[in-house]
DNA sequence: ACAACTCCTTGCAATACGCAAGTGGAAGGA
DNA sequence: TCCTTCCACTTGCGTATTGCAAGGAGTTGT
């Protein structure tokens, strides 16, 4: 039985929690990004993200288990927010989104790098990078390989390329 | 270089175009159920679209190339929409959509049979999947394969099975 | 004590959404 | 021909969401 508005269909139930313009962005920052804190994935946000909408995305991503937040032992105002399982496993839709994204739409050559990587990596690079994902954000241990590095290195390559 | 508003990132170009609450259910309803007029899509609904919300998706998404209009011979009022090449390319998303859906919310067993087929095939499934729907919109060769039948069949047989 | 920092909140305007009713052209029948 | 029905949308209007700018409250560092 469904529990929601609309309909029990699956796609729907999915585009009912993260069907609008700024929850999947903020997560993507989560995950690709590392932004841990507000104020992280406040400046450095690449589209602009308002305050109020973060404020409120953050909240409603924490109310649905996307994400969850615990005080920074050094700064008692702040909060870290880590990923769930839940929000782990989009790496695949995400990877997919940005696939079609790069075939359908006109993307910038630095921020299409990382997509392009974990297209041609294909379900085994998605594996290695969502247990990397447990390792940095659930305390799993930590895997032998760096997806999370040779994303950022590829992206940071391609930004000095373009630098230059 | 970036074309839209908010930064060229291809996640974020995807998102610009399909991400809100009614785009994807569209396209989902052309492509699994085969609504094919304005009406069907209307009468049909699983969740109940408004007329104007369907009216303002038509033209959005024929506008941005995920549909095309014609005409229909025997009704000159009537348009028949189907899907592009690009629309097509959004099977492996909405498959994860619904794999997504299924372990992470709480859908109704019926809606769920599709989208479990579809997971369980995988990339293979997918692939006679879009090669069907080339075949049923683009006027491709029909393939040896009914990937169309197979999912309507088992969503009936499961409905039957609700009904007793 | 004071200033700077950090996480939000508030006010307000613009846009999007949702419902119900209506419009205008086309098909079909007497 | 004229009338009814059908069909694809549009319009009006109230509500919810979004976006921008400014402000406020708790926390930290000096």
């Amino acid at each position: 039985m469904p529990q929601t508005g609309r309909s029990g269909c699956p796609i729907n139930l999915t585009l009912e929690q993260l069907g609008d313009r700024w929850s999947l962005i903020v997560i993507r920052d989560v995950m690709f990004g590392n932004r841990r804190t507000y104020g992280e994935l406040l400046e450095r946000s690449e589209e602009g993200i308002a305050s109020n909408i973060l404020a409120d995305r953050l909240k409603r991503l924490t109310a649905s288990g996307l994400l969850t937040r615990r005080p920074d032992p050094n700064h008692r105002q702040k909060g870290i927010y880590s990923l769930t399982e839940a929000s782990i496993q989009l790496v695949p839709l995400l990877a997919h989104m940005g696939a079609w994204g790069r075939r359908h739409t006109r993307p910038s050559r630095e921020l299409s790098v990382r997509a392009e990587l974990l297209e041609k990596g294909g379900a085994p690079l998605w594996n290695a990078f969502m247990a990397e994902l447990a390792h940095l954000h659930l305390g799993a241990p930590r895997p032998a390989r760096s997806v999370f590095a040779e994303l950022q290195a590829a992206y940071e390559k391609a930004l000095a390329h373009r630098a230059l």
